[in-house]
DNA sequence: ACCTGAACACCGTTCAAGT
DNA sequence: ACCTGAACACCGTTCAAGT
């Protein structure tokens, strides 16, 4: 008698989870600079005001989505009881970073607002709760923590900068723009740029994610020295 | 008998020394939300237009502004040869950081394009120095030093980052919405969040610059200890 | 309760026209 | 050579109207 099911399909209809899931994956296809709401109002078939009535803005929305991704991140630092509590903090900073660098978007709002992050809060305890067995006092448990988080959000945004204009418009590749940075490097006066003189062939050969872990060990060696472990 | 003179003002003339010099002090007494072309143009007494003549797009004016920022700091951290190179690799560190909290701004731009930003590798190859008389090896002079820089960056980063929407809106003060964050925490489960209840009164009480100061001491005993020095 | 989409108030950027 | 400002192609966000 009625015809509704046949009509349903004309109206959209949403839920928090398909917003952010859509969103997660509009943000993955497309990066951050393609994300806007029309965009990810049409994949999800729906109007570009419905979102609205999930969040309130923008930022309300990749808060969320950013946390929606920290599960993976969680879910890969699950078991970790290793004999070494500085180890499995090492563990739980490398996979957060790896997650970071194949989603760029993620740096700039991870722990943004903690109310409506809550797998945020979840991986800073588990990563504090590694470095609270070296027995540490409180403060320095927290700054060494606050240290680690830092360090990690901090070189992952750095690396995960848009790269420049020449290379998005695959004019050159990124390949060839490291070369294109050493020969500048090498073309500054050694007298006025000595360190960059001196670390020039190290710069042409880096690896962001091998020069990340070694940077990543500083900063645990420094804390461990302090525990005295 | 020309009345040129006179209409002369009716036109703006700029320079690129003007346009920067302009773009900074807008950055700073707005931010970088209220930063637009517009804005920048009535400033200069002159049309949205004109700017790129200059520069080709809004990203190369905020490298460039960020650029002529670090001058500041350049002079800050002219004359340092002191006895022990990582107390002078902590204080262009720290003269750093701190020239970011003041310039919420300068994170996302530092060294982001260094064809354009000469004193940002000035810089960084005075902080490279200081490393360099530690006698590691190239590789590990320059993994320390990018260490460093992006621990600074990224702590100084995460800071700066755009406080809620509350306290923007003035509606509760800074040093309320660390009290609210600090209830929130209390309110968790401290079986599922022993750390951060173990660190609770710590968070309630910290301060960022110190609580960074704390952070890049550990990451230079770790260079420290490295060196053997 | 939830969804629609036109409308509003902005942006960065371009470019033909001016001086 | 340098400056103008209307015009273009977008945005995020709102809200009266619908279901």
């Amino acid at each position: 008698m009625t015809d509704a099911p046949a009509r349903a399909a004309k109206r959209a209809s949403l839920s928090m989870e398909a917003v952010v899931s859509e969103a997660v994956a509009l943000l993955d296809e497309a990066g951050d600079q393609a994300f806007t709401f029309r965009a990810l109002a049409s994949r999800l078939g729906a109007g570009v005001g419905s979102v609205y009535w999930y969040v309130s803005n923008k930022d309300e929305l990749l808060d969320r989505a950013s946390d929606h991704v920290l599960e993976d991140v969680l879910a890969a630092t699950e078991h970790l009881d290793g004999a070494d509590p500085i180890e499995d903090a090492r563990a739980v900073a490398v996979t957060l970073f790896d997650a970071i660098v194949q989603r760029p978007w993620l740096a700039a709002y991870f722990m943004r607002d903690v109310e409506q992050q809550p797998n945020a809060l979840r991986l800073f305890d588990r990563l504090g709760r590694q470095i609270m067995r070296l027995d540490l006092t409180p403060r320095e448990t927290f700054d060494a923590v606050s240290a680690i988080t830092g360090f990690v959000i901090g070189t992952a945004a750095d690396l995960s900068q848009q790269p420049p204009q020449a290379v998005r418009d695959g004019k050159i590749s990124a390949a060839q723009q490291l070369d294109d940075a050493v020969a500048q490097w090498r073309a500054l006066d050694p007298d006025e740029f000595p360190f960059l003189h001196h670390v020039l062939d190290e710069f042409a050969g880096h690896d962001d994610a091998t020069q990340f872990r070694a940077g990543l060990d500083l900063l645990l060696a420094g804390i461990r020295l302090k525990a005295g472990a």
